[in-house]
DNA sequence: CCAAAAGTGTTCACCGTACACCCATGA
DNA sequence: TCATGGGTGTACGGTGAACACTTTTGG
């Protein structure tokens, strides 16, 4: 059987479940990273993770480090990639199943720098300070991903609460593309793509006119197409 | 450290490479199987795969699995989808990280049913046997990736030969979306979009006039847009 | 009344789509 | 000459892109 391999092997095989988990901070897309408490890269920032519970499913074991690290609730969550060279990890053959996950822009966090305290916190992605491992990977593939589902799927909105103006919502494109979009086009655009409704009331922020809330017409779910 | 949990567990820990080899097999997608020669589900046909080995990498581990058995070279190969399920193989926890690969279209090949002996061989994707485990999903999902690729990417010359008719090319579109294309508009769209080139030569099948062959411009690579 | 952000329509170029006939070849 | 597949162009509607002014509010 070819699990003989590891007759011949003391090195030991580990899977674990990474997060990048992102969000929106200010006029930034943000991450949450933790600083390593142990070798290997001990002091590195790094990824959400953990080795995966012999009995625990991938995605539960990607949901309950999530869940450790945020107090986030029926969050988006996606399978990423599966990182596996072999020296990748000096603990052994380390395989990472990588997740992606978007938590909703929230003020709280929008203390740049750290928000969670000496030893976890949101950064943004253009300020990330040397990534353990090949983490700093795992985050490129994950942004490439977010990005490229901006137009064909309405994923988005779950950067944002439930209810959010389109300026809002304006802002989460524009922070992602990195690059200014026309306020006409894109309402007409997305009001249709996304399938938004209004939900009556409106935001009043400063002394301005206030912006009308808008909603999903279908909460709760994902709309894709192709 | 979180990988304890080992310790107080017996399940044994795998992880596999699976791969879902697709090719066109006269009007069909086609895909190869192996029967399954021990437990679990022996006798049921399986996508080719393996243990990986503690020191190989996983997309080596993928393509050694491929050229195990086909003759293919220079073959595409995409990771697709990370499947861990803790009861997804009785043999214990087994992770395994499929692959889909594309083979050229092969008149040898295109006697349907099985094309290499007892225990391997060809099928049709709509006339799959029973699936060892949970290999049926990882078909459907691989299916399901290459479809969604075709309108953004040139994907589909990997089914093809290195020169093709756009007859041939416009047949691989339309087996895999199920439906049939205009032929004018197909030509002008794919020319364009991916880069297509005449050769010069021409092919000569039967009583008819022969067709111009095409190549992709930039042999070896796979544009995606997106 | 002023500053600041919200909200709104039209024009144009391009692209995807629908659609039908002639051409070249070997038998 | 005939059967078979190869090859080609145009007209139309819809969509993405460019573009500027009025409205509403709190201070």
């Amino acid at each position: 059987m070819a699990m003989s391999s590891e007759r011949y092997s003391q090195t030991p095989l580990f899977v674990r479940a990474e997060v990048v988990i992102f969000t929106i901070l200010g006029d930034r897309l943000g991450l949450l990273l933790g600083k390593r408490g142990r070798p290997p890269d001990r002091g590195r920032w790094a990824l959400p993770g953990g080795f995966v519970p012999i009995d625990e499913d991938l995605e539960s074991s990607a949901l309950r480090k999530l869940r450790e690290n945020t107090v986030a609730s029926g969050v988006y969550l996606e399978q990423l990639y599966t990182f596996g060279s072999p020296d990748r990890d000096p603990r052994g053959r380390v395989i990472s199943v990588a997740y992606y996950a978007l938590i909703p822009a929230d003020p709280a966090k929008q203390t740049s720098g750290h928000g969670q305290g000496r030893d976890a916190g949101w950064f943004t992605i253009d300020g990330l300070p040397e990534l353990a491992l090949d983490h700093a990977d795992i985050v490129a593939k994950a942004r490439r991903r977010l990005v490229s589902k901006l137009d064909y799927s309405t994923i988005a909105l779950q950067l944002l609460p439930k209810t959010f103006t389109l300026r809002e919502l304006q802002d989460v494109y524009e922070i992602l593309l990195g690059a200014p979009l026309d306020k006409r086009n894109f309402r007409k655009w997305v009001i249709a793509m996304a399938q938004l409704e209004e939900t009556g009331g409106e935001r009043r922020d400063g002394p301005h006119r206030p912006a009308k809330l808008y909603r999903h017409r279908f909460p709760g779910q994902v709309a894709f197409f192709r």
